[in-house]
DNA sequence: AAAGAAAGCATGACTTGTCACGCTATATTT
DNA sequence: AAATATAGCGTGACAAGTCATGCTTTCTTT
């Protein structure tokens, strides 16, 4: 039925924006096409993938930095960086070495190559970041970051603010 | 240098600091606590994951629908429910039948299974909108999601306007 | 000093996404 | 009618993330 067919596309249409103001779907969609842009951009400055670049951006603007360290200011799990950086350092653009102060640490510092490397991406990335600004004004971005705070703090909170349902047998 | 390990703590909470407000460096991590926290409610709640979620509740609010129109509906890309949807089938929770209109076409339908997964989640999945929603007042949820309209604009327009520098060679 | 707890990291396994490719079916053009 | 283009979907391969586990090192408690 040709009708039927037609009417799935525009439940469909109905549906998605229905959606729209439902944040924890929104989510899903802007991180991905964040990333996708970001690693379009990097492909053509160079060729960093996105851990790669964000952690050279790290280690040039704070030095050398843990595992520990980079996880944190990146939000991200550390066995994110401990698969990522054994690949940076084989192609020169970090050095390991265990601390030795606590042989638990490993700190994680630029090279020539990899501070090359970050130049070379830097320009794009930072025009990127201009990009955005003249498309909000300052205070719409204050804004936003403001509510990424707020949300950031929702999605952390503890669950039983809404597990706590007599319905529930989990 | 015991020194220099206090102060590469020192450095990150700087350099976290430094990036709170570029939105690109907080997508990951939002989104990222997002889908956590979506599991967690998930898992107590009859264990869907949050694909499987999603999709009962388009297929639930909409009808039955295509791969091509749930993909649009989730702004993803279609492997991503060519992929689930086959197990979503096997626990019983959808229906897939070829379009007799349109060969091409896979049309995904509830079960009543899948309608009793559905409802067994959706009291917790909506108690989490309505807790967002007494964190933020109606005009602050609005004025987000028109934000996130505009980023995704901005995300998902051409990439001319960062490329068009002298400088780079690819 | 010894025992126990916690921290830092490496690795296994998995989820959720994309992009690319190819096959089949349908639509459009010639 | 035939050729060509496009659409829809399935699958390969990969990126980016998490959570869990375990080993080693350091810190804390006894």
């Amino acid at each position: 039925m040709a009708e039927q067919t037609i009417n799935s596309e525009t439940r469909a249409r109905a549906r998605r924006a229905q959606t729209r103001d439902v944040v924890f779907t929104r989510l899903p969609a802007a991180y991905s096409a964040s990333r996708a842009q970001g690693q379009k951009l990097l492909q053509a400055a160079g060729g960093l993938t996105i851990v790669e670049w964000r952690t050279l951006w790290d280690l040039y603007e704070a030095g050398p930095l843990t595992i520990r360290d980079l996880s944190y200011v990146q939000t991200s799990d550390h066995s994110l960086l401990s698969r990522a950086l054994p690949d940076m350092k084989r192609k020169g653009f970090v050095t390991m070495a265990r601390s030795p102060d606590d042989g638990r640490q490993t700190i994680v510092s630029l090279t020539e190559k990899g501070r090359a490397a970050y130049h070379k991406a830097a320009p794009i990335m930072a025009r990127r970041r201009a990009a955005l600004r003249a498309e909000f004004t300052p205070e719409e971005l204050a804004t936003f970051i403001n509510m990424m705070d707020r949300l950031d703090e929702f999605l952390r909170s503890p669950l039983n603010r809404f597990l706590n349902d007599p319905d529930q047998n989990d």
